[in-house]
DNA sequence: TTATTACATAGACGCACGTCTATATAAAGG
DNA sequence: CCTTTATATAGACGTGCGTCTATGTAATAA
């Protein structure tokens, strides 16, 4: 039952970028720390559902923990997202090169 | 050009690869023009069920699409993906190089 | 201890999505 | 014309997902 992994991780990794909610959280964290609460005022949603964004999130892999004292702060793994990328890129556009995606 | 323009694009493409069958027709169609029937064939869906994903695809922009007699032939647009994947990593990855993807 | 704060979890609701069968459309041939 | 082949489309059905409210849990302070 457990096959095809690299399909799996492709998919797994989609599905948790395909929401325009999450992509938000993630690019308010994505170079800081920020806290659940931090996270639902700046955003228009309740605490519950940004907790069950980060939830899938850490669920993928895709954000880093860090707890103090009451508060749990979360940050986007741009390591993880660039491997995710980087193997997306390999799997479904193998004929590029690694520099055509940077032209300015 | 409108920046939050990006963002929806960005989940658009998300959504569109957030699926293992449709990831499985596009390393099918990665390489190579495939006709509907082809994909179905290959695939233990049925032709309506390619239909749609290619569809979606479609939609996505993420497919090529050519059309000789009663076949009609698509091809996944590898340089699109490259685009997609870029504006990923540029997006939730910036403090990474063009290179860090690739370490060992 | 109790009260408060911050977050997670459970359950419900509605909508979107994947898959199917049935059918329509278009092209090629008899 | 009619038939066959290849694909697209429509509709139905079940499941998954995003969001909410209500509640549980852990940490801090009085």
């Amino acid at each position: 039952m457990a096959n095809s992994k690299q399909l799996g991780q492709s998919v797994e990794f989609a599905k948790a970028i395909a929401d325009s909610t999450r992509q938000k959280i993630m690019r308010y964290c994505c170079c800081e720390w920020r806290s659940v609460s931090e996270v639902a005022d700046h955003m228009g949603v309740t605490q519950p559902t940004v907790s069950h964004h980060l939830a899938v999130l850490r669920d993928a892999g895709l954000v880093e923990i860090h707890h103090r004292g009451k508060q749990t702060f979360y940050r986007l793994d741009q390591e993880k997202m660039e491997m995710c990328c980087g193997e997306l890129t390999r799997s479904f556009a193998p004929k590029g090169g690694s520099t055509a995606a940077f032209k300015d």
